[in-house]
RNA sequence: GCGCCCUUAAUUCAACUGGAUAGAAUGCCAGACUUCGAAUCUGGAAGUUGAGGGUUCGAGUCCUUCAGGGCGCGCCA
């Protein structure tokens, strides 16, 4: 039983003895945050004197006298009643051999038995993808790790719009490219994309027309052709980069495949009672829901907005089976998460079956200064050339350090530095460390009991890993992967005073070397699981 | 004007969801390599948590009124 577990029962059987009887939910252990505050501490003598009529310190001192101090060292009645508790090094220590027996496994929680689907990116396919979206992937494929370490069943999708006017756009784009490629006079669309990117993408459809060019431009269906062929390069672009990024999508919905088959005809059908028509257009009635304001689904001209094929998907996930639904999106999307919210309500769906995470602008800073463009290309600055420059493991440790509700400063200059000021380095130097220690003490067996063990700095780190499954816990309630870059800052933290402090390998006294070696290990595996989590690698060596 | 988010050290951010003396990193100052990786460590200075009021044993956290910033308020996506 993990310690914290053991006290809150320990706290349950005396209150149980004190004729009081305390869900053990309600019981809170605390880990002390200052040393002089014990190990663990509770709050549970302030939170329930007025049951026993008496002061909380009154309660607190009750509760030590009854207590079972079986693998406690002493107890402590502080503060306005706070119980701290001062563990026996055994019990400490114990998760190290927990660690050992779980190993990759280490932190993961129970099976849930919920399906969760996590929609992120969604990229419109007509361009490169650029730092905005790559936090929102690196946000979005952050929470999926975690959430499935947690014991949930997660599926990562990602919604192509390919039935907009975007494509329309980027259709028109490319074929004034390919004009301007054959030498002819050309007019790119005011609206259209002009980035090199897409210059690019015609000149391979050029490659691959090669003679039959000048006859297709001719044609009428050329440019419905051009919309398929530029979406499905720039799609195989997106998917690359993600790749490169760590992240791979289970699915890819696409919008076009949820307009077919009559399904949002149907869905107009389905919402009746809900819709009613004001000045030709269609209005969908969101405010008997959570909406502060109707929203028009259908147009006076006939045509659908966005909205109408948006809610057709979202009832198309959760009748694939999900018990929850979550969109990551730009923080400017935030008027969308009501609307949506009512829509799916109307189908009977409860308001917590889709939760969205905003995720907050990135400023891309160098020499102190935001920039926006490129400095080799002079277009806008790409995932792509982020990975090139700062590589992916500090991309993705950045995107997703802070919480994802707040403004994000990337310091590229901070990013490719390889010290200790660059948290990436910092965590992962801490890891190769450890390996290179492991390395070099092959032939020393490992104590797994870690019996001996004594010094501050070791009982800390140990201390550190413990709180592993708890780091977990929270980010996966709390979708926040902020949480378990905290939580590496810490063990790496406890690694490099650990390993200043402690000399690992001592020949003429193997039996501290073997505990020592075993502490070593067990912190690789944990660090290892933590950095998985966020998408980063565990180097053995730098 | 209405709605949502934000305001914590010089700067970028935490604070276990109401707990003890508000913590890290960067930057600044002072130290530590003959030894497992100095890509490191150990100290120090730095705060009226934007301001006021309220709720209670206890508030950065909850309520309220202000001030400042961001975003949204399309028959755009």
């Amino acid at each position: 039983m993990e310690v914290k577990e053991l006290l809150k029962t320990k706290i349950k059987d005396a209150l149980n003895k004190l004729g009081v009887d305390l869900d053990i939910n309600q019981i809170d252990i605390e880990n002390s945050k200052d040393p002089t505050h014990g190990d663990y501490a509770s709050n549970v003598a302030l939170k329930n004197a007025r049951l026993v009529k008496k002061p909380p310190v009154e309660l607190a001192k009750m509760i030590e006298k009854e207590i079972d101090m079986d693998g406690i060292d002493k107890i402590e009645i502080a503060g306005p009643g706070f119980i701290n508790f001062y563990m026996a090094k055994g019990s400490i220590t114990g998760v190290i051999k927990k660690i050992f027996e779980r190993g990759d496994d280490f932190g993961r929680g129970e099976k849930k038995n919920c399906k969760v689907n996590v929609e992120f990116v969604s990229a419109n396919p007509t361009g490169d993808l650029h730092v905005g979206h790559a936090r929102g992937a690196a946000i979005g494929d952050s929470i999926s790790r975690i959430l499935e370490f947690d014991g949930y069943d997660v599926t990562r999708e990602y919604y192509i719009n390919d039935a907009g006017n975007q494509i329309d756009h980027l259709a028109e784009s490319i074929l004034e490219r390919l004009k301007e490629a054959l030498g002819m006079p050309f007019d790119l669309p005011a609206d259209g994309y002009h980035g090199e990117d897409v210059r690019l993408v015609a000149l391979a459809i050029k490659d691959e027309l090669g003679d039959r060019l000048p006859e297709c431009l001719k044609e009428e269906g050329f440019i419905e052709e051009l919309k398929l062929k530029g979406m499905e390069l720039e799609l195989e672009k997106i998917r690359i980069d993600l790749k490169t990024y760590g992240i791979v999508f289970d699915v890819f919905s696409s919008e076009k495949a949820m307009r077919a088959n009559g399904a949002v005809e149907k869905e107009i059908e389905y919402l009746s009672d809900h819709i009613y028509v004001d000045d030709g257009a269609k209005y969908l009635r969101t405010t008997d829901f959570l909406d502060d304001k109707d929203r028009v689904i259908v147009k006076r001209d006939g045509s659908y907005t966005y909205f109408l094929p948006d809610i057709v998907y979202h009832v198309n996930k959760l009748s694939r089976g999900f018990d929850k639904l979550i969109d990551v999106l730009g923080a400017d999307h935030h008027g969308y998460i009501n609307r949506m919210k009512s829509a799916l309500m109307m189908h009977g769906y409860s308001s917590d079956a889709l939760e969205i995470e905003l995720i907050q602008m990135v400023r891309m800073m160098r020499d102190g200064e935001e920039f926006k463009l490129s400095k080799r290309t002079g277009n806008g600055y790409t995932l792509r050339e982020l990975c090139e420059d700062v590589g992916v493991d500090a991309a993705r440790y950045f995107f997703v350090m802070r919480a994802a509700s707040g403004h994000l400063d990337f310091d590229l200059d901070l990013a490719v530095k390889q010290s200790s000021d660059n948290p990436v380095y910092y965590a992962q130097y801490a890891h190769a460390r450890l390996c290179a220690v492991l390395e070099k003490a092959e032939d020393i067996s490992l104590d797994v009991s870690c019996s001996h063990l004594s010094e501050q700095s070791e009982l800390d780190l140990v201390k550190q890993l413990s709180l592993f499954p708890d780091a977990v816990k929270s980010a996966s309630k709390e979708r926040a992967p902020y949480k378990i870059t905290n939580y590496i800052h810490d063990v790496a933290e406890k690694v490099h005073s650990f390993y200043t402090e402690c000399r690992v390998i001592d020949r003429d006294n193997i039996e501290v070397t073997s505990s020592r070696l075993a502490l070593c290990q067990a912190t690789k595996i944990v660090l290892k699981n933590a950095l998985h989590l966020v998408g980063v690698s565990a180097p053995e060596h730098m």
